[in-house]
Formats: structure tokens, sequence, C-alpha cells
DNA sequence: TTTTTGTATACTGTATACAGTATCCGAATT
DNA sequence: AATTCGGATACTGTATACAGTATACAAAAA
């Protein structure tokens, strides 16, 4: 009869969390740029306290530091931590793809190449665009798993490396191929082989590696 | 000349998040006890700010949740997500074993022997004791790869689920056995071939789940 | 010029205060 | 006896206040 009246009870913190992170996303942040609780309050128009707890866990979460002057920064991720990066991310996917190819089903299969061509059909032709469709694809692969330890491993880890999305100059038609090369993984479940589906997503991450380096 | 002054600079926060996971760990707090800030502000001897932000943290990671009165208590794992708990380590810690075995050396197994000689030799025959041993182990395997991100997750997973209070129940015989396995992992290294050291620890891991539920 | 030193400034971390909301409980009602 | 209801209670979440510390900067000394 009435509308429901109760609020969907978020914490401020939990809302400047979700907004911070994505400003670092999206560059508004970036690098260098002094991050300070008083600041922050008065642009949220709340006050310091939940913003400070927002910092903290960006913080806990490594993606931000405490800067110079007692404020915070963004983090920068040295290439020997991409590379760590991509080795945790490795784990995290290929014995996803391990689980699936042993569990196997059609709608499985059908599932995943629907995601995929639904994030391929990119509407916009720039990094960052191409990194959301890859992400997109990534996650569910994780996502189909039901495992939500491993899928929270997968967000955890991919929130992080945020420096290089935005400061990477991939070649597009190098990001379109790669792109295109999720049906191969699919193909690899389909198999119904864990090993055979471990080493294609092995390969394909560390192909995402080189591209991202720039050794093509 | 003289002693440094410089604080540690711990934050509170950081301690009573800690001594809290600690406590939760020991069995100290137990699932159904309510966990207040103000009461444990009281017995910390501090303000409300910093228990408040460690019980934050605590509940990000899910090892906490919000009870009924308001406060908090210790979060309960059904079975199916102990299951996930053990697929998400077997994809870190097998991977880790891949990695291992891809790059071995005489000077990584003796250091692996070594840690497992070490932690073998408990001074107390307690489930407790076996649990800890248990873990300094795998963790060796993972702090070998030198990989931050994956002994991160390795530590999140690890701090959640497995509660020694989870293996209160297991014969202390099995354990002994199952603390004996060890050497074998290292073995599987020293072959050089990941996949070996792949599956060895998959079925380590796997038995440590069967373990855990009583189905011996 | 370079180095030292004092002081202002920019922040944080912690404490405290306050307002709001879900739970509980006991008395009133059926 | 079961249900409803009002108020007390037990908490949290947010705001504010305050003290302390590292940095920056400008003036003094070398």
């Amino acid at each position: 009869m009435f509308k429901s009246l109760s609020k969907p009870k978020k914490r401020l913190a939990d809302q400047v969390y979700e907004q911070l992170l994505d400003a670092i996303h999206q560059g508004v942040i970036l690098p260098n740029d002094q991050i300070v609780q008083e600041k922050l309050a008065e642009q949220f128009e709340i006050s310091r306290t939940p913003v400070r707890e927002a910092l903290l866990r960006l913080e806990q979460e490594k993606i931000i530091e405490v800067a110079k002057r007692g404020g915070f920064k963004i983090r920068i991720i040295s290439e020997r931590e991409t590379e760590e990066i991509y080795r945790a991310r490795a784990a995290i996917e290929c014995y996803a793809m391990r689980m699936l190819a042993a569990q196997s089903t059609p709608a499985l299969l059908e599932q995943l190449r629907h995601t995929i061509q639904q994030a391929e059909n990119l509407t916009e032709y720039s990094v960052k665009a191409y990194f959301r469709a890859n992400q997109t694809i990534h996650r569910a692969f994780v996502v189909a798993t039901e495992n939500r330890y491993l899928l929270e491993m997968f967000d955890n880890t991919w929130n992080r490396g945020t420096s290089f999305r935005l400061f990477a100059s991939i070649d597009a038609e190098a990001m379109a191929q790669s792109l295109g090369g999720h049906e191969a993984l699919v193909d690899a479940i389909a198999s119904g082989q864990p090993e055979l589906a471990f080493q294609a997503m092995l390969e394909h991450i560390d192909d995402g590696l080189h591209l991202q380096q720039g050794e093509l």
C-alpha cells in the first residue's frame, strides 16, 4: 500500500569510499594530489568522521598512503608490484577456470559467451572503455564459480591496479585483439579439461601483462 | 648514542584490531557474545573512536557482523562457506606451489624443510598448537613466492574461516598425521614439475577440509 | 651562499557530545 | 493467555573539539 520509508541504511563512510574509489579510477583524483580529510568533508558536506573512515579503508587496502604533510595520496605501484598483481590474478582466475572446466554445463558456456559479446560491444574506444570491458569479462568467469571468497579477492586485486589503467597507452588494435581472445577461454572450459582451461587463462593473463608493459 | 624516542607510530585502532582478532581466534570472544564499542573502549581505556575503527575493519572483513541490539557479534560461517574458503585457499596455495616448482633452488628447498621441522617440533600438544604449526608451514610456502599480494590474500583468508575453534573437535592423532604430510609438498616442489606440485597441494588441502568436516 | 633555528601551518588521531533507531520489557487491553 | 502499546534502554553513526606532530618557510648565523 505505502512506499517503504526505511532508508537503504547505508553508512556515509561507505558511500564516501565508493565515490573516492571511483574518483581514483576515473582519474579525478591523481597521484601526487593531496587528499585531505577536512577538504573532502567540506566537499561532501559532511563531517570529517565518515571521510576518515573511508580513507582508513582505502589506506588499509593499499590504494592510498600517508603523504608528506600528513594527508594521503594515491599509492603508486611499481613495475615489480604490477607483476605481482598479475601473478595474484593468475592464481585466482586460473583456478576459477579449473573449477569451471570441471563442472562445465551448456548453460554456463552460453552465459559466459553472452556476457563476453555484450561487453565486447564497445560504445567508445578508449583505454578506459577497454579496461572496463576486460574487467567485466574476467569477472564473469569468477562470478560463475559462485565462490564469494574468490570473487572478493578478484575485486580487491582489480581495484588496486589503478594507476596503470589511466596512463597505459595501449595500441587500439592490440586492445581489440586482446578483447577478442576471450571466446577461446570459454572453449577451453568447454573442453572439460581443467589443466587446459588453466593454461588458457594463464597465457591470456600473461599476454595482458605484456600488452601493458608494451612488450608486444 | 641515544635511544630513539620516536614511537612505533601505531594507531590505537590498529592495536585494537590486532587484539580483537587474536581474542576471536583464541576463543576469548565467542559467537553470540555481544561486542559493544563502549564496553571495549572502557576495557582498553581509550575512547570509542579507535575501537569503532577496528570494529569497522573487522566488519568489512566479514569477521564480525551487526547483531541484534545494534552491537556486533562474530559471524558464523556455514559449511558451504567453509568449502568456499578451502577453494580460495587452494587457488592461492596451489598457484604458489606452481611458482615455487618452476623456480626451485636447493636453498629454497632447504629453507622450507627447515621451517617445517621447526614448526612440527611442538612444545605443546593441543589442537591450538597443531593449528598454529599448520598455519606457519602453509604460510611459509606463500612467503617463499615473494609475492606480497598472494601473501596478503593468504593471511586474509586464514584470518577469517580458519579459526582454531573450528578444529576443536578434531582428533589429535589425525591432526598429527596431517602435520607430517608437509615434507611431501617440498618433494613435489623439488621435482620441478609445476603441475605435480599443484596437485600435491590440492590434495593436501582437500585432506584438510575432510579432516575438518569429520569425514575421515 | 649554505646551514641552522624558531615559528607558523597543515594535517592527523583521539576524545567527547549528541541525536537517532532498533530492541526490549512491563503494563494495559482484549 | 495473548496482543498491543508506551516508554526506557542499548546501542550506533555523525559531528565537533582539542591536542599533538611533521612539514614548510622565513629569518638568523655561519
